[in-house]
Parts: structure tokens; sequence; C-alpha cells
DNA sequence: GCGCACAGTTTACACCGTTTACGGTTTACA
DNA sequence: TGTAAACCGTAAACGGTGTAAACTGTGCGC
């Protein structure tokens, strides 16, 4: 490890100028409008050229303003399960996980920059961000918690398919594993499982593939938790994770604030 | 039904025009192109307004291709089942399946213009293709098929949630239900949590939001598959099932043809 | 054979991402 | 303290996009 300086006048300067184009982006997404290197610069009293000092294309754009963005949301499904005890991990899990949906629904073109953006070139700034997506942070950390609380059953690592346990045991994100003994790998499993069953139903309703009364009392969603969480040895806690999840999902969805 | 003219000249040159103009889109998809209005006509041997007799909009032009990949796609994956017995109604579901994904893989540009592309305005052209979107109807045609043939359990229309019940009784899908007696459409429901579950992975997969040793070998797939086929009442059936679809995935994939 | 609907053109506009060359400021260093 | 370099912004321009309007010829229907 360097050690730190203190930062620099420019240097606070450039940073104060980054959090700006990530707030003039967010409004022009808030707002419905495109968001274009040209509106970003416009609404920054710049012109367009002069972003190339920050980002080195438009692409790298949205990966900043994407990844800004989780961030933000990210704070709010944590702020969402703080109002339950801490030792509630079950509730604290699922809390988060209706936050997300509804976050998703509320800002459906916030959760296409983030989660429906292809990856595909393997060198792009955005591999490096996905490795710390903040949000999968939050899920799996909750979901080690309650692990680690309720040791509910999980596959055993020499049970799984080769090729997933070369990903549970050196996976590409490595913070997922941070603190969990090799043999306690399987939950990395569990939890992409679980990850997969929830941006499928997610998704879909943000997309609109789904009939419109489905997604608007959001029973796919109930229905998607329901038939996970005995994975997570929460089966008998359902009737009351339910309950809650369904309090969530009565109070409006709101936008997130800017 | 009004009585169907034979079609004039004309009518029939503009329906090759259409044509043209998804073979020409399609080929720009094909080789990574961008898909453009200019690039289309420029394709065509013709300039880019002069497209504009023809669809009102680029987003149109967009989603008359989609709607025609839609459409092609859903061939091969009507074939690939035809390879079984016409009884074997699991197999054939199961290979139409892997056949989605293997083919969303192999072609995730069409994936996303078909599958990933939000229907907000509800008004618009998309809505109802939607209502006949050709690989829904494949899947749940061959749903019903095993359905008829093994009367796996189906939730009962009065167990379900209200907004769920009048999903499956008044479907925007009406093909759906076809010849489906109103205390039969729990089938339906299942349907659409089977079709959440498999869009989960697959769009996972084909935006690369998984690790990608894992999206190689497909075990997330058949993982969703395995979870879901009991279900459907093939708990019984699913090594047999596996063993196909570990062969199908096992081939090489291959670009769709143009 | 006349008229008109249609398919195509040219031109133009407003926007986009991106590059280049150029000026000021601000910092860092001799 | 003076100077050179690094930085931040500009204006101008290029090639690309979707789209609107006016205009032209050709072929079909009556």
């Amino acid at each position: 490890m360097g050690t730190l300086r203190e930062p620099t006048r420019r240097e606070r300067q450039r940073e104060a100028t980054y959090d700006e184009i990530v707030r003039a982006s967010r409004q022009l997404l808030a707002e419905g409008a495109e968001l274009s290197l040209r509106a970003v610069a416009g609404r920054m009293g710049v012109t367009a050229p002069a972003l190339y000092r920050y980002v080195a294309s438009y692409q790298e754009l949205v990966d900043l303003v994407a990844f800004e963005i989780d961030k933000a949301a990210t704070e709010g499904f944590r702020a969402a399960a703080d109002a339950l005890p801490e030792d509630d991990y079950a509730g604290r899990l699922l809390v988060s996980t209706t936050a997300f949906r509804q976050w998703a629904i509320a800002n459906p073109r916030e959760f296409g920059l983030v989660f429906a953006n292809p990856v595909a070139d393997a060198d792009c700034i955005r591999r490096e961000m996905l490795t710390l997506a903040t949000s999968g942070h939050l899920l799996t950390g909750q979901m080690r918690a309650l692990w680690q609380h309720n040791h509910h059953p999980v596959p055993a690592v020499e049970d799984l398919p080769p090729s997933v346990r070369d990903a549970v045991t050196d996976p590409l994100i490595p913070a997922e594993t941070e603190g969990l003994a090799p043999d306690e790998r399987g939950l990395i499993w569990v939890y992409m499982q679980g990850w997969t069953q929830l941006y499928g139903v997610v998704a879909l309703e943000v997309f609109g593939h789904m009939d419109p009364r489905v997604i608007a009392s959001g029973e796919m969603f109930i229905d998607t938790l329901r038939n996970f969480v005995p994975r997570i040895g929460l089966a008998d806690d359902w009737p009351r994770l339910e309950a809650m999840v369904r309090a969530l999902l009565a109070q409006p969805v709101t936008a997130a604030a800017g």
C-alpha cells in the first residue's frame, strides 16, 4: 500500500466535476430525456468535447453513471433493511430484495443501464466495475449473514459440476467469498441461483413482457420468492416474510431521488 | 370475415419490399453492424427516406425486424423438437427450450431486440405483436400438449391471487388459452412461472452478468430446468431429459442463418 | 387513355459521438 | 520568482443518425 497523500486542489476540483457529470446525467435520466454527451455537457454549461477530459467515450460515461446509480440505489436497499432489527437476517434480505424490485419498477431506464447492458468486451471498464457491483455486494452479504445464523444446508462443493466448482472456488467477484471457508462455498452457488431468479422476474416486469395486471400486483415476484426461500432455510418463516413483502409492495412506488 | 381478394400486383411488390427490408436488416445484425435506416436502405440500393413508405419510424423498423426474427427463430425451435417422436411431449418441450437458449447465446443482439426491448408505450405496434409472440406460442403449445398427456397437477384457478386469476382467465395472449377449459387455466400460471425462470437465466447469460465459466458450461441453465420440471410432473423423467439437454448443449453454438 | 396513388428522389434540419487545433489557467519546479 | 509543463476548456469540423418536406416519374385502376 502506498502512502495516501492529501488530495491537491486540482484533484478535488476534478472529483467535483465527476460528481457534476453524474448528477447531470442522473437528472437527464430522471426526466426521461436521452443520456447524451451533448445533453450532459449542456446541463453543465460546458461544451461536449470538454467531457472527453473526464471520460474516454460515451460508453465510459454510461458505465460511470451506471456504477454510481447502482451505488446510490444500493444505499436505499440497505436503508430499507435497517428498518428491521439487526438480527432479523431473513427479514433484512427479503426487504432489500423487495426494495430492489420496487426501485427497478420505478426506475426502468436506470435498471436497464445497470443490469441489461451487455458486458461483452472483456477488458472494458465495465468488467472491472461489475467486479464490485454494489447491489450484488449487499445481497451476498445479507445472505451470508443469514447462513451464518441458521446454517441452512448448502450443496457440498465437491458435488457441484466442475465449472461451478471453479466459479465458487475462485470467483470473479472476490468479495463474495470474504471469510467463507473453501468447503462452505456451496453457499455462493445458492446465491447465484437466487440472483438468477430475482433477475428474471424483475427484468421481465421492467421490460413489460408480462401481463400488466400481474406486474402491478407483484404476484409473480412474490411467487418467485416463495419458490426460493425454502432453499435458504426459510420455509417456516415464509408467512411472516410474505406479509412483510406485501406491505412493502403496497406502498406507492416512487422514483429515486437524484 | 371479409372475402379476401387475390393480392394485386402492387400488393405483391410491396410485400416483397417488406421482405427485403427484413432480409437486409437481419443481414446487418448478423454482420455485427448497427441497425440503422440508412444502412438498411443502402443495402437495398435505395435512399433512407424511401423506407418511410413502409415504416413510420425507426422504432417500427426495429419492431418489424424483431417480430420476424422471433418468427424465424421459433421455426428453428420447432424443428429441433421435431427430431423427437411426436408423443415425447416432455422431450420436445425441453429440446425447444434448450434450442431457445442456444440461439440466444449465439445471437445476443437479436435476443436483445426481441426480448429486452421495453414495451412501454401501451398502444404501439409492439404490444399488438407481443400478443402473438411466436416463441411464446410454441412453448405454450408444447406445454399444453404435455399437460393434456400427463395431467400433472396445476393450481386451481380459484386459489390464485385475484390479479393472476384475471390474467389467466382473460389473457392478453388469447392463443394461450385455446381449447383450455376455464377451470384448467391454472396451467397458464405454471407457464408464466416457467417462462419467467427461463428468461432469467438466458438473459443473464446473454448479457454476461454471470461467471463466464458457468455460462460456458450451461450449468445454471440446467439447474433452472431441474428446479422447474417437477412442477410439470417430470421429476421422474429428469435423468433422461437432462442427458438430452446436455447433448444439445455440447453441440457447438452457431449463429442462425439469415 | 386519363388521372391518381404510389415509390422513389433530393434537400434540409437537428441531433449525435468524436477528433483536431488552439487558447488560457493553474500547478510544479528550478 | 520565473518558466515550463500539465490541465481544462473552447471552436470548428467530420461523418453519422432519424426525420420532414417538396418534388418527380412510373404503373395501376377505371
